[in-house]
DNA sequence: GTTCACATTTGACGTTCCGTCATTTTTTGA
DNA sequence: TCAAAAAATGACGGAACGTCAAATGTGAAC
């Protein structure tokens, strides 16, 4: 009986942990096979073989719940970027790997993604309880920060002129450029029949554009960016990678 | 009685269209004084006095309706945007404008400009009736031309360097930009602490480095971007920003 | 003017989902 | 062993979407 003294209630607080990542993890599954809409709190009760009401008891409302998913595919989606910051080579190079590891866990959560896209539309965030709120704003700050650390560290570098904009501003204008394209390319517009053929590559194209017009040495070599690209791909990502390819071959 | 002999059906048929528009606009009314998550069909029937079967034979679901409200939202946009292409000056005047146009439009209209959002995630579109659904793309791909005649137009005549990237591919990248900030300025995120003043300020700095990264001429002397985008505000869209102010004074 | 076929309108109904809460079941500690 | 506290349950209320049989209106023929 390997009860602490000092914690009596220690065990039964340790199955409702359980469970509670148990109806996240429910909650997930759900998401993944059969989308968004189907995420329902009756559902995730009836899979995990509870009643709606201990749902209830563990999340105050759905919201809270999706909340609480989100905050767990940022922490996926900063784990990955973490890759990005500790790469060796430019800041330049860094700040691309970051963008890269964004890309790949697009592919690789892609209703992870949608998810997040349907929680930030709305006055969800509204909804949420204060700690889950707090939650959230810091990883969203953790992952701001993440690039303009790199933003930073590159103008103390001087590869990176000091300008009228600020590194936040400049954070604020990556970020912009890659979330859009996501939720662009998340609701399926016919941008083959536009003549965009790989949205991936467009917006690589125009990342470094924007760097070369910051004057972020070094500057692009406008030939030799997309195996740089591959490149960075195939180091920091590899299994992940070929996950995705699994997943859509 | 100004009763067309050839079609007898004409006076029913134009109490059914105009009913249509009544329908529609009751439901933008709602959309203003109420919010999005307020707008819904037995609302739109209750307020336009009629039952909710006859709201359905004019739509055979909500997403139908949201998107016809999207429809009009873009066609307003569009001719806005429209102004800036017409107006007199560079090319990259005139892109700036159209984006000052997108601008000012989510300002003046943001509640349509969240009804879009929401309507864009998710798998409404998938849901629209085929019409509806090529309308939406037509006006999608008036818009996405709108710009890429600026960007070729500004190829043309020497202004930007032909490169790797397309037209297109360049129209996507301002499209994600733009795009992106409107999103993420509409869910309230704490930009202030993250140390982005003005996000709008911000995604314009962005844009100008970015056409100067892909060489458009004139460049941008960083010291007045800021004094131009305010006399093209005041030129093009003087009397929608005095309707702005009186509602956010 | 009456009648009848056809079109239009209606709102009650079925369904799904969120969130609540009185009741029942389980656990705990004396 | 038993009573009090804690936890689980699912029936319930309410809101919203979408359906459809019945009611109402319309126009044409006689």
């Amino acid at each position: 009986m390997p009860t602490n003294s000092m914690a009596p209630l220690s065990r039964k607080q340790r199955e409702i942990a359980e469970r509670h990542t148990h109806f996240l993890s429910i909650a997930r599954t759900l998401l993944h096979e059969e989308g968004f809409h189907q995420l329902s709190m009756d559902r995730v009760a009836e899979l995990a073989e509870y009643s709606k009401g201990t749902v209830y008891q563990h999340f105050p409302c759905k919201e809270e719940m999706l909340g609480q998913l989100c905050i767990s595919a940022m922490q996926r989606m900063l784990a990955l970027g973490r890759r990005a910051l500790v790469h060796q080579g430019s800041h330049r190079e860094r700040l691309m790997a970051f963008f890269i590891a964004h890309d790949v866990f697009q592919k690789l959560e892609f209703n992870d993604v949608l998810m997040m896209q349907n929680f930030h539309t709305d006055q969800v965030l509204e909804k949420l309880s204060p700690i889950t709120r707090q939650r959230h704003d810091e990883l969203e700050g953790a992952i701001f920060g993440a690039v303009k650390s790199i933003v930073e560290d590159a103008m103390d570098a001087g590869d990176l002129p000091r300008q009228q904009a600020s590194a936040s501003d400049i954070v604020f204008g990556l970020w912009s450029l890659t979330h859009g394209a996501e939720s662009l390319r998340s609701c399926n517009l016919p941008f083959a029949e536009l003549g965009v053929e790989d949205t991936t590559m467009a917006v690589v194209l125009m990342l470094e554009k924007l760097l070369d017009g910051l004057g972020w040495k070094p500057m692009s070599d406008s030939c030799c960016s997309f195996e740089k690209i591959q490149e960075l791909k195939s180091v920091l990502f590899k299994e992940e990678l070929s996950a995705a390819q699994q997943l859509q071959p």
